[in-house]
DNA sequence: CGGTCCTTTGAGTCTGTTCAAACAGCGTGG
DNA sequence: CCACGCTGTTTGAACAGACTCAAAGGACCG
């Protein structure tokens, strides 16, 4: 792990949480820390207003269990802003990264009373965490409703519409990764793609290569609708009033 | 379902969202809803500043899915507060009685415009929202990587914790909602229930009461901490610094 | 070329589900 | 008061899906 401390008011990321470090003395409370695959970063120790936004790679947010078993929570891309939330003193969330990977690491602790009656930081903060609710419900509903085939297809469905447009899609992540995302094991995740191999519902050019095929088909085949992520511009999805606050309190 | 006007600064929750009204000119925008067993409502359908403060009974957030799949992803007791985000439109989030339960239904959406830079209100909004993430993230470890006996443990015990001392516990649903929480079925929540009868970290009084036995032996038995909930106050729970932020918030 | 890590595939096992039937609790109506 | 029906629980038998263990194959790197 190295890092080095980036520019104000940088290009690098869509949230732009850098500006609230504006009404102190302090330079931007901000690093840049580049992970190795499988680097592993606590979240949440005794510090709670601190983000990591991804800038390059692709991390996880997980839970180590006391035996060892591994849950992710989330998959996070460049662009996306993660904020630790505990889960219980015993229990830590870990970020890890699942390729080599890039993180501006942001820590308000030492802000925390010049930001509490500031409405853009709390709508910022609240539009991360309301878009994670969204997700960890989907997510929920995946791992305790739907078969395993199903939690595989959603997932590539999923990541193929994460990026609209710019196919074949690439997973930045090994099938244990996406076993230990999806609830399943490693060899399971490996015989499900096989078996979708042979199907027309995408078409696989190497293993961590693939193409949608057949979106329609996709959505009959699921019964929940993949969610294609509108997260390019920092608003409230599929809230329309909350969305109109946010918006009100943006240009306050 | 039928209701009726309360009472303004009424005493019958911890969370105190009522008080937001105040700086408006109308009523308070909330009304009791009595809801039989069974019974659902849809949340956040066109509007997203509602909430559902659960006076009496218990009430589950579900997704059901287009098969008809359900799975529930939060169980909301007497003083518990719900808010209903969207997973998409599509997949409209559900709350149920579980069983006969009044709610406090609170509207805000009139006041959208006013609350906007109201820190105070932003923050109940914010914690409310951040301790369903932690509540989340923990449901997505269960379901994904502890087996069925794990969960049912796990389940029983946190539901023991909730109200700590009052013994013998009362279960308020069916093992069908009990396999709907834990993405299992009925019939293997009743196997279980059985299988642990014969156990001795529980004693079963009858089929929805039982005696919490023996909490050393069950962390033993599992490999995450069960959460012991303090949420009567309404603060950040376990994050010591957020909870400064909104405990200064809230005296604003 | 050897080593490591990851993926794939197979065989066997086990856990949890499905389908079915019996049972218990409870309110209703005769 | 008892019979009946309804609903929810329990238990059994058979099945299917996912896991474990094991081995082989591929890609990459020193």
């Amino acid at each position: 792990m190295s890092f080095d401390t980036p520019q104000r008011e940088c290009d690098r990321c869509l949230h732009k949480l850098c500006r609230f470090a504006e009404g102190t003395q302090r330079a931007v409370p901000a690093r840049l820390l580049s992970l190795q695959r499988g680097e592993r970063l606590e979240t949440c120790q005794s510090h709670c207003l601190r983000f990591w936004l991804v800038l390059d790679g692709t991390i996880a947010s997980e839970l180590i269990l006391e035996d060892g078993r591994r849950q992710i929570t989330g998959i996070e891309f460049p662009g996306d802003a993660v904020c630790g939330p505990m889960v219980g003193p015993d229990n830590p969330v870990w970020i890890e990264a699942l390729e080599d990977t890039i993180i501006c690491e942001l820590d308000f602790e030492a802000q925390a009373r010049g930001l509490r009656d500031n409405p853009a930081f709390m709508s910022a903060m609240f539009q991360m965490i309301h878009d994670r609710v969204e997700r960890s419900t989907r997510h929920i509903a995946a791992l305790g409703r739907l078969d395993s085939t199903e939690r595989v297809i959603l997932f590539l469905t999923e990541m193929a519409l994460r990026e609209d447009g710019r196919r074949p899609v690439q997973l930045p992540m090994s099938r244990e990764d996406i076993a230990d995302y999806l609830g399943l094991n490693a060899e399971t995740v490996s015989r499900i793609f096989s078996r979708l191999r042979k199907g027309s519902l995408f078409t696989f050019l190497a293993p961590t290569e693939y193409i949608l095929r057949d979106l329609d088909a996709i959505r009959d085949r699921l019964p929940v609708q993949p969610r294609s992520p509108q997260r390019a511009a920092p608003v409230m999805p599929g809230c329309p009033s909350l969305r109109a606050v946010s918006q009100t309190m943006e240009s306050t």
